[in-house]
Order: structure tokens, then sequence, then C-alpha cells
DNA sequence: TTGAAAGCGCTAACAA
DNA sequence: TTGTTAGCGCTTTCAA
């Protein structure tokens, strides 16, 4: 080791003043860290890692474009759990992975070459093969979404064991709501996917209880159909068509939002303003994505880099110290007000 | 080693088999080799690192979500990149940089601990810090994006230095303009951004290309704005009334075909067709995001996996081997074809 | 408070 | 073709 040479100390000095440094006199340390600064020294993470077994590596699957998490929504995750890790002296380590299995398989893989020290899940869901696995060998995760409970309602019994981060979508369709009420509207309808997804769910019961908190009527204000800008404009069309006065509509995602967009006329993406019943309609989406900026949508926003933030804080808290008991964080998302409402 | 002994050879043997196989006999190779699938053995990475210093490791920057190669690119590129990286026994390591000095920082730290074999760099540009620093000290890298010239045309001399992947934007606009001659347009527009970014110059060069070769003027149906669904409407509504009889757009981001959708009236998007000249105007945009799909937008694809295939291609293909000159590629984008055009 | 010795698991070089 | 030896750079004992 060069920097003991320099500094005129032995080998183990310098580890110490890096590892342990309370140890070490202060002078000492002073000095030693002034040469490691000058030299540029970084402890080799392999040999490191050999001694302590630790490799300090995060690792997470990286989905492809397209279905889950991907797209926007996973970029600004991985961005901030990067960004969290480096400031905690971990680095992110990518995998794919097709389902549970492979995922499961890619553990053992990675576990025996470069052992990283936890994982972060993504898409955890009831019955989950990956949790009961990890879980079953205790080694350290973090889920970043809640377990839904099945379809029928029962919870998944491992989503109580482990910790997990996620952020409130109800709580995010509620704020929506709210600021549409605040702004006048009093019939205000939901575009939602089908029940049976969590999520889902969750995002049309924020919307409900808003509605409930004022003792207005949601009944017949909802739709519920597969995600996309086709069936959010229909079904935006069909809830205008009600006769019911629909001024307003909360959707549970951009690309539904942005049908319903379309759906209302021209008004809103560009088109020429003032055209008779055109873009009257008030309209609020979900994540925030690149759209949602781009068509001056207003849509509820996730604090992904906190979540990833906390994900990496209720890492490294498990990590050095004995293993603590499951925590759970939900993070209130905020509104990306626009010109939509 | 537990395989050694369950198989009845020395460490050394397993070793050999597992890395210069041709070296062990036939018999002894193929029981090893069962015997390590068996107990489901590991090469530990840190200790083959310590002994080899080669780590198995890429590393690539994560950008924020909302500017440069984000969002669904960035997105669909690491996963091709991790995917192939590991059919080629390598990882992606993650790491995060606010500019080019802060990445050379990040080179440095990186180098010093996790010692990764090769850097895949992104957004290359004219007088790039980091390509000169890792060309320098001969550092394994690959870019994937040309290293434009300058506005001024001064190529830079770094980039023909290295290895580079890129998608050929001129070939997907020409392709595109070309899909609408074949349908029968000849007054085809392209709205792209200020000349002076490499890739929206070559973009728009592609569109003049494909009419040129057709004898058809493309003076006067161009427009230059910045990104944006807005500015992309202005410009199309601009176009349409030039009085010219355009009757298609070549558009250089999804962005700005969105908002050339919404200028041509409510025909797309989910409105009421039918309507008195709505929605006749074929568009084209650039990079086939998720919105693309959304609203039945016809856009010219980037081949993201293939590309990350080529970057570790070209990587592996240094690594092992003396230095190699390098190596340009230039991929072919696609039509994906929609009810847009 | 500092130094010396040992060993993490692997593979390159060499010896058998 | 197989086995033995050594050492990669670090940190955890332990002794000074």
């Amino acid at each position: 080791m060069d920097v003991a040479r320099v500094a005129g100390v032995s080998r183990q000095t310098v580890s110490n003043t890096l590892n342990s440094p309370e140890v070490v006199r202060e002078e000492t340390r002073r000095h030693v860290l002034e040469v490691v600064e000058r030299l540029g020294y970084r402890a080799n993470q392999a040999a490191r890692q050999m001694r302590t077994g630790r490799s300090r590596l995060i690792a997470i699957r990286i989905d492809p474009g397209g279905d889950g998490i991907s797209g926007t929504v996973m970029d600004a995750f991985l961005h901030g759990l990067t960004e969290s890790a480096a400031r905690a002296g971990y680095r992110v380590l990518l995998y794919t992975a097709a389902d549970d299995r492979g995922e499961i398989a890619t553990f053992e893989d990675l576990l025996g070459s470069y052992e990283p020290d936890a994982f972060v899940l993504t898409a955890t869901h009831h019955g989950d093969l990956r949790t009961a696995w990890l879980l079953e060998r205790g080694l350290p995760f973090v889920a970043f979404g809640r377990p839904w409970s099945d379809p029928d309602g029962t919870s998944d019994p491992d989503g109580a064991r482990h910790s997990w981060v996620d952020v409130d979508g109800a709580a995010g369709t509620a704020a929506a709501t709210r600021h549409l009420l605040a702004a006048g509207h009093r019939r205000i309808g939901f575009i939602g996917w089908p029940a049976g997804s969590g999520v889902g769910d969750d995002r049309r019961a924020g919307w409900a209880r808003a509605l409930a908190e004022r003792g207005l009527p949601g009944e017949g204000l909802s739709r519920a159909v597969e995600d996309g800008v086709d069936s959010g404009a229909a079904a935006a069309r069909d809830l205008l068509a009600t006769g019911a006065g629909v001024t307003a509509l909360v959707c549970a995602s951009d690309s539904l939002a942005l049908g319903a967009l379309g759906a209302d006329g021209p008004g809103h993406l560009g088109g020429d303003p003032g055209v008779a019943g055109a873009g009257r309609t008030a309209v609020i989406g979900f994540d925030d994505t690149p759209v949602a900026r781009a068509v001056g949508l207003t849509s509820v926003r996730q604090p992904l880099a906190e979540a990833a933030g906390v994900c990496v804080d209720l890492l490294t808290r498990t990590l050095g110290q004995a293993p603590r008991p499951a925590e759970h964080v939900l993070l209130e998302p905020t509104l990306t007000l626009r010109r939509s409402a």
C-alpha cells in the first residue's frame, strides 16, 4: 500500500483510519487522510469484499420497456436509487429476468458470484415466489410497491414480513379530486382500470374518498377500462354523454387522461382554442410522464427519487446491524398543475 | 473448494475446467462440470477479480429523466445492455454524474474501487472531456451515439479514435418520407429542431434526401422549432396554412408529431372521426415512445436492444485481446406503422 | 495507539 | 493431464 509508505505508517493504520477512525490518534488520522486524498487512494473493492464478505452492491431488475413500472417511472426510480446508493457508499447492479422463477435463478447466480448485499424488488404480488425465497434465506431486500392482496381480498402473509416502500396512490387521486372540488367542480368522474389490480383499485378509492368527504355522490361517474388512449377517450365520451353534467375527470394513468383530453375536443393539445364546446372538461392524469408535460396535462407525480432514497435507507440500516423488524413506508404523491385542470 | 472434493480432483482442475476447458481431459471435464452444476457452484467474483484484475463489470451512467436520451429510450437501451452483457458474462453497474467533470471523477472512483472492465458512454459531444480522458489512459469504452461535429462543421478528432454505435436517424426519416411517398403523398413537410444539434440536422437531412431522390422540392416545407407538443402544433398549423398543399408531415420527435396530430383536428386522438377537415394529414414521429403507441402514431423505431448488443460485442471483443482499432457501427431504424400514416 | 501475521477464494505459473 | 505453490489487497485478530 502506497499510502502507508508515503504517510510513514503501517498499512494497518491506513485501514484503521478508513474503517475505524476512532481507533487512530487524531493527528495520525488527519495525516493519513491527507495522504489518501492527495494520492487519490481508493480501497480496492474486491479485496475488501473478500475479507469482509460485503460487496457494497445493491441489485435490482430492469424491466423491458412496455409493461410493469418501466418507462419513465422505472427510469426516475433507478436514477434516484443510484444516487442514494452512491451517497450511502453503495453501487447499483442491474439484472434482467422474465418471471419470478427466472429472477430467483438470478438471485442464486448473483449471490454466488457478485454477492450483492441486498436486492430491491419491484412489482411484488400476491404469492410472490421471490419474497418467500429471500425471506426463507434471511437475505436483505426491500420492495418498491406494496404486495397487494389477492383479488378476493386475502392479503399476502409475506407482505407484512418484509420492508416495502410505496407511493400512496389513493392519496394522489384524492388530492386531484380535492383540487377539482376547490376549483368549483361538483360532478367529477373517474376513469380507471377493471377492479382486481391493487394499484388501480387504490387509485379509484382515493377519488371516491374525496367525494365522500364532501358528501358528493360518485355512483355512475366511474368507468373501468383497459389502459390506453383510445379506451380513455371512449370512457370520457361515455361519461360526458350521461347527462350527469360531468365537468371534470380524474384518471388512473396519463394514457387514459390523454384520451380523455382528446375526446373532449381540440381545446387541449394545441388545437385552436375557442372552438364551440371544446376542451372545457378538466382532466387530471397519473404519473406525470413526459406526455403530461408535453400536452399540458395536470398529473399526480410520484416522489420516485424519495422512494428510492427510503429504499436505500431501509436497506443500509439493516445491513450493518442485526436484523430489524420489517418497515413499511407510504409516501405522499404531489399534484403537478398544468393547464388541463 | 467443495467441488474439487466431491469430484475427486484438485481445486486447480476445477478452475481449469471452468476457465481453460481445452486443457482438461474430456472425461474429467464432463465430470467436473456435472458436479459444478449439481452443487450450483459459482466462482466468487471478488476472488477471481483479485487474481485476474478483471471485474466483468460494465459501467454506464443513468441520466435523470427529462433530458438527454432518458425516458423510454434510455430504459430500453439499459435493458438491452443488461441482457447482452449477461449473455457475455458481464454485469452492468450504474452511476450518475452531473457533467463531464463529474463523470470523470466517477471514473477515477470506480476504477480505484470496483474496477469496471469498460464504460459505455452516452451523449458524447464535440470536445468531450470524457472520451479524451479515457483515450489518454487506454481504458476500454464504447459510445452509444456518434460524437457529432461542431455546429461549424469541425468534426471531433477524438470521434474517430474510439468505437461507437449509433442509429442512423437520417435513414429513419428517409424511410418515413419514402413510406409517405409510396402512399401517394407529394407535398411532405418536416418539423424538426433548430440547426446545430447533430441529431436534429441528421433527421432533417434524411427527409430532404428522400424528397431529392424523387426530384421533389422541400424548400419552404421545413420548420425548425424547440421540441414540444405546442411548438409542434404551431409549426404544423403554419405549414398547413402555407397554401403549398402539404398532406403529410415527418417530425423529429414524437412530441412534435403529437402536436402536429392535435393541430390537424380531432380526427386522431380518439375524437369523433368524420368531422370536416379533421385528421386528414398523415404524421410520422420519431422514437416510437409509449405515447406513439397510445395515440396510434406511426413512428421511427430505434433498434435499441440491438445497439446495446453491438456495444457489448465491441467491448468484449476488445477486452480479452490486444487493443483493436476503433469500430463504428450505424444501425438502421425501422418504421412502426400505425393509423396516423 | 500501532505493527505483524493470517487468510478470504481464486487462478497463473510452475512442477510432477 | 493434473497437482502444488504463491499471492492478488484488504481487514480481523492478536501482540507489542
